[in-house]
DNA sequence: GTTCATCCATGAAACGATTCATGACTATGC
DNA sequence: GCATAGTCATGAATCGTTTCATGGATGAAC
């Protein structure tokens, strides 16, 4: 018995069970085949170990059961959640993901761009960040918190109202004075209606607000020496703070307590995403969390709908407010509490 | 000019070109080609906007130059870092990652292996969980922290050396009396050795030492119910706790904190793998840190060569400590410091 | 017994690339 | 001018599947 040392293809199962190849694809494919020619094939394809190849089948139907995600890398929490559930969304529908890291290299985002073009994913869901990138618009592309045009989804959280429920939190914890701080590019996307959202807010409660809107790289820096800026005899002159992102409250909360300014004692904190430790545990801070499960669900939802027609160019899905270990009165239950 | 609404193909560009489809080809990879040709040919690429399709190559080649990365999920910083470094080295040498999410799941880490069968992937680099699960050998497979067989090559940090290094640097910080804690599987994997390393090193620093390795599912209660019980007026019995991994490190300090136990005044915690908050700040508790980058190196540089001879059935690097905020004396430089 | 409809297996063609045996052409050497 | 070697474009065959026009077999209706 001189086994073929070659993968058997499906020729190979209908040569030995006896039956056309067609018969084989319907078989592996599950569609209505005669009783006998059924178990034939079966049989034969459990005997010779037949593995079908994708190839063959992407080739012939132009159908992938891919979407390209594309998305700067995984190292934030809040990216690597939006994988998680646009992951677990594809799924769900018997679809793959490819993942694609950009690094928010504007050449890397092009080059993910032009591999779904050469037919390795049927759509992409992307987040990107380079200001004069233009996405193809004959793929079926959804675009996360980035709108591009009328012809291209986005889908968001509802930044604006995010920005506005911090307001009116940092109101309800009894602040007067609050500042907002954010890194921004040259890039207008959605979150930078946070801002927007706050102002509106702080109109709204009779805040007294100042913002801070700061491109990368010394970011970090201005921010501390605006918080230095604003020590008076021990004392910070802004009670409350809205902070862009989470991670970037985390950091400002670093400072701060660098500086001697207790959080949430001496002044308040919030953030924006609602990032958890591990994804599970408690949130880094006090924030306006974002529906990512929502989000990744709307996504797939509109990148797999045939029907184009149907589509909302821009979809806003609402946020809610968590307490971080920032606002647990710790000094309360521990008063011998180091720092961990 | 009626032009063809269908995506070009190398044969319509041979066509326009007034060249053989096999000459568009060599353009394409850019062998050598005629200068006459050669510029035909680009030219007419570019008016018809070609892109050439991966398929057609894929299945004539039968390369994907695409190798698969299975692993539970991305949510853990530990395997965040994984992928990101992964994914990197694989770009470096123009391969593409596809990632396989397990959640854990048998059934899924099974599944993602018949994918790569189905020639999505031309080899597979594997971190998993289930104990009964056997790999393909008739692929190139490479394991992280699990090994399997002397066929298939393990890459894996020096476990062994870091539990011992935990031991020594617990004894160092002046601690007599230490803990071990970790989540273990029914799987026996290279982590399990950080036990074994870390009760040579306190047999060697000569301290008294316990060990509690639990399975999922209650190990949490457990942990806190060993910590209360060995809290007498006060104080607690242990003065330093080796860790099986940072993420349980950081709910233990948790507890402890929520105990009134102060890390690391009263007691020294050490975790392992090296986490550090947003990949890049602080390490989320002091922690024996795994080489992830060389790791992700050696595992691409495995999976990908061809001399299957060359490679090592099981490779370990060096790990080393570094401190996390854990272990720095805020007290002294901050007596009124309120947990964050 | 004949006709018709139904069901379903058949197998060639197609998907879009790469590969390679073939032969056309040029250049060189004598 | 002829023989030889070298270069390089050609295009048919191939990869492994799906699809679909074809027709054989079966059963129902009369």
């Amino acid at each position: 018995m001189s086994s073929n040392p070659q993968k058997p293809t499906m020729a190979d199962v209908a040569r030995e069970a006896g039956v056309a190849i067609g018969t084989v694809s319907r078989v592996v494919n599950g569609e209505a085949v005669g009783e006998v020619y059924q178990k034939k094939v079966t049989e034969t394809i459990e005997r010779l170990g037949y593995k079908y190849n994708n190839m063959g089948r992407v080739l012939r139907t132009n159908q992938t059961n891919t979407i390209a995600m594309i998305i700067p890398n995984t190292l934030n929490p809040y990216f690597a959640m939006l994988v998680h559930h646009i992951n677990a969304a594809l799924e769900k529908r018997n679809y793959k993901m490819m993942l694609c890291f950009t690094e928010y290299d504007r050449q890397r985002e092009w080059d993910m761009i032009q591999m779904v073009r050469q037919k390795r994913a049927d759509g992409i869901i992307a987040l990107t960040y380079h200001p004069d990138l233009n996405m193809p618009t004959d793929i079926p592309v959804v675009s996360i918190d980035r709108f591009f045009s009328v012809s291209i989804p986005c889908v968001a959280a509802d930044n604006f109202g995010g920005g506005r429920m911090a307001a009116h939190k940092l109101k309800e914890l009894g602040c007067q004075k609050v500042a907002h701080m954010r890194i921004i590019s040259t890039l207008i996307n959605e979150p930078s209606k946070r801002k927007d959202g706050f102002i509106s807010g702080c109109m709204e409660c009779d805040m007294d607000y100042e913002c801070m809107l700061l491109h990368d790289g010394e970011a970090y820096a201005k921010f501390e020496e605006f918080i230095r800026a604003n020590i008076h005899e021990g004392r910070f002159a802004f009670d409350g703070l809205f902070i862009g992102t989470d991670s970037l409250a985390w950091r400002i909360v670093q400072i701060l307590r660098k500086l001697h300014i207790r959080v949430p004692q001496d002044v308040q904190v919030i953030g924006f995403d609602g990032l958890r430790m591990f994804g599970d545990q408690e949130y880094i801070v006090s924030s306006i969390v974002q529906p990512i499960e929502d989000i990744a669900e709307v996504c797939v939802e509109t990148v797999l709908s045939k029907d184009r027609s149907v589509v909302h160019s821009l979809t806003t899905l609402p946020v809610h407010y968590a307490k971080g270990p920032t606002t647990r009165d710790i000094a309360k239950e521990d008063p011998h509490a180091s720092m961990a």
